[in-house]
DNA sequence: GGTAGACTATGACGGTCGTTATAGCCAGAG
DNA sequence: CTCTGGCTATAACGACCGTCATAGTCTACC
């Protein structure tokens, strides 16, 4: 047994890929038979780590990739909202431009697959908690340095929001220039809003 | 015969019908036998009007509902950029409401699927004509009241990118308040903007 | 050494997928 | 009335889907 609380390095393996299969084509799309080939691991052991099933490693995948943004946030929101909104954007440009605009946020992916009726399928509501979070560390950096919390809640999701369309529309277009702009217009707006 | 230019009515109605789906579920989730159910129309048909087949049916859903939207658009900005946003944000949130958070952009949900290798799919090069359209009309209404070339640019794909990212998170937190957010900060930005 | 329990291997279940082929219908032109 | 051509009906193709069941392997502890 041993269950540390990263889980074995196989099950790691398989929510760390599948975080990258759904991040280019969606979850519908990535069936989980290839999500176990892609981390080497028999389609058997999926089921046994996630009993409940599809759903249950796109949650824990979006879980996984919420926690690993929301480190690079809290580190480099040390120094600043405007140093936290770089390092944001940063970490999207990289992922779309190493990816050669294959890939993009598998939280965003999750978000806009319909959910059966009168139900919240749980990687749908892992997605919504993983934007509360990115919003939360944004909002409270820019409290603290002089935002006023409506000022402070408004602009952290335009920001969380920005990002996220802006990505897609770099992989449309397969060019950085949308994040370019973006970035150039909400390194601004942060400025101003911390200013004030 | 007679080829008029919106094509047969049973045509339309399955592109309408399909961006209404791929809105929904995506593009991946979205079978051909689906949309041609939800359309009345045979599963044969489709591949009558539709030869290429499931990618041309969701390029053109794509370019059916960039139109919609610009049609919208056009209308609105004669006002001025910020009627126009304001046009551009209430349709979003009519969408999303009517819908009880099920539905969103279709053109999004297309540009976040993974192309394949060195490949540009119609549907994918759809998606990136429509948004390019979007931000073209709100760059032209910026600078024609004031606003330099750039600015315009950088503004307008802002709008866009923060618009479609919001809908998105409204859907994951079943929620309309990121638009409410999203709204207040891009009026602002828009004031600012055209009175600089 | 034995035994429990974590993991794997294998194969199957019913179902849906995109696409194609073929034969048929039926309005309108001659 | 015949015939053409747009549209439909039906069936099939191989491939893949999510999920489950069962039997097997291997490792760590008693």
């Amino acid at each position: 047994m041993a269950k540390s609380s990263s889980g074995t390095p196989s099950r790691e393996r398989i929510v760390a890929g599948a975080a990258d299969m759904i991040s280019r084509r969606g979850l519908s799309a990535t069936s989980i038979r290839e999500m176990a080939k892609h981390a080497q691991a028999p389609l058997g052991s999926t089921y046994h780590y996630f009993p409940e099933g599809k759903q249950q490693l796109a949650a824990e995948a979006v879980r996984y990739t919420g926690e690993w943004v929301a480190r690079s946030l809290r580190k480099e929101l040390a120094d600043g909202p405007a140093a936290g909104l770089s390092a944001f954007l940063a970490l999207w440009r990289g992922i779309v431009v190493d990816t050669d605009f294959h890939a993009g946020c598998p939280v965003l992916a999750v978000a806009i697959e319909e959910p059966p009726a009168d139900e919240v399928p749980p990687a749908l509501a892992a997605a919504a908690e993983v934007f509360d979070q990115w919003e939360g560390l944004l909002a409270d950096s820019l409290r603290a340095h002089g935002a006023g919390a409506e000022q402070a809640a408004q602009v952290a999701t335009l920001i969380v929001a920005a990002v996220e369309g802006t990505v897609a529309l770099c992989r449309a277009k397969r060019s950085t220039e949308p994040l370019d702009r973006t970035a150039a217009q909400l390194q601004a707006l942060i400025d101003a809003t911390i200013k004030h």
